[in-house]
DNA sequence: ATCCGATGATCAGACGTCTGTCAAATAATT
DNA sequence: AATTATTTGACAGACGTCTGATCATCGGAT
């Protein structure tokens, strides 16, 4: 029994199950889930995209998504459209509630990290981090979409020559 | 929103995911999740624990658990009885064909660890696979249940005069 | 212009997961 | 012994997740 305490499989799941109730007890007051902030993150930073390209970005599947989705604008946070040059896409944007809703989550989702990886010491944080990304970045067996954080950058490939985020963190 | 590729939480949702696609399908022909696995590993090292203890060494809820033994003894892989003892408790032991797929699946269940491993090598795995440990061990807050790998072991109920705490608190 | 394969979305179904709530049983208190 | 508190399990409800099926649309090939 002991050995599957060693499996990654069963160590992953529990630190995914802890880093997601950090998460949500953070941001109970919002009612947001790890999945949701994501979704909206997505469509924050590229208005209009499409859902399925919110779902490559994410890594979850179309029909999570469209459920993810669903919810958000039922409470209105983001509004869907019909993408005019291809009628099957599903464009996304948020309101002005969803803009508001990111800055209210801003600090609880910082407080999240630094509360989840507090049993870690800072070099040990970094490799962690680091060794998980390059697993991630290594798979491609059962990866349903590559991990390449790279995103499509169709749309308008703005590309300020300046840094991105002056904003002191 | 690139920031978001270097949230743990989010890393840690798509290793869980990739870990646990890997699992299915490398047992795909006996049709087991993880957790199922799971609930049989545990079942088998103790013959009749109960349904709570097998939720507490795995981690998982009543809910849950009971909802995962209800598919697996409706399969015929194990089968609950009333704790004698203690008639609210369920005691779970497996069934011979639960102890024959257990035989069958060791194989691949063995495969999936070193297939999701694959983009570490030998020492990224092991560092990799200890801090996560020491990264649960030290979870505190959000755990359903402390992770201490240590089984109740108990069955007899032995209370010791160790002083085991005076709860200060 | 039409047909066909690829793509995007939705739906249905299955499973895991948690939170709450309720009922049964046990344990602790008075 | 009777009341109260705690524990266990089941059930309902919510959410995330995937697969497979179906429908609409698009793009390219004929």
């Amino acid at each position: 029994m002991e050995m599957i305490y060693r499996r990654a499989g069963f160590l992953l799941r529990r630190a995914h199950q802890i880093a997601d109730a950090t998460f949500r007890d953070e941001c109970a007051e919002f009612n947001l889930t790890p999945t949701q902030y994501g979704v909206l993150m997505a469509a924050a930073s590229r208005p209009g995209l499409k859902q399925i390209e919110v779902a490559k970005l994410l890594g979850i599947d179309r029909s999570t998504t469209a459920m993810v989705v669903d919810r958000l604008v039922r409470r209105g946070f983001m509004e869907r459209g019909i993408d005019a040059r291809d009628r099957r896409g599903r464009t996304l944007r948020l309101t002005p509630q969803g803009d508001a809703l990111l800055d209210l989550v801003a600090d609880s989702a910082g407080r999240v990290q630094a509360r989840f990886l507090k049993p870690l010491s800072a070099g040990e944080r970094s490799v962690f981090l680091r060794l998980l990304k390059k697993l991630m970045e290594g798979e491609t067996d059962m990866n349903p979409v590559p991990f390449d954080r790279a995103a499509p950058e169709d749309e308008k490939p703005r590309k300020l020559a300046s840094v991105e985020d002056p904003s002191a963190a």
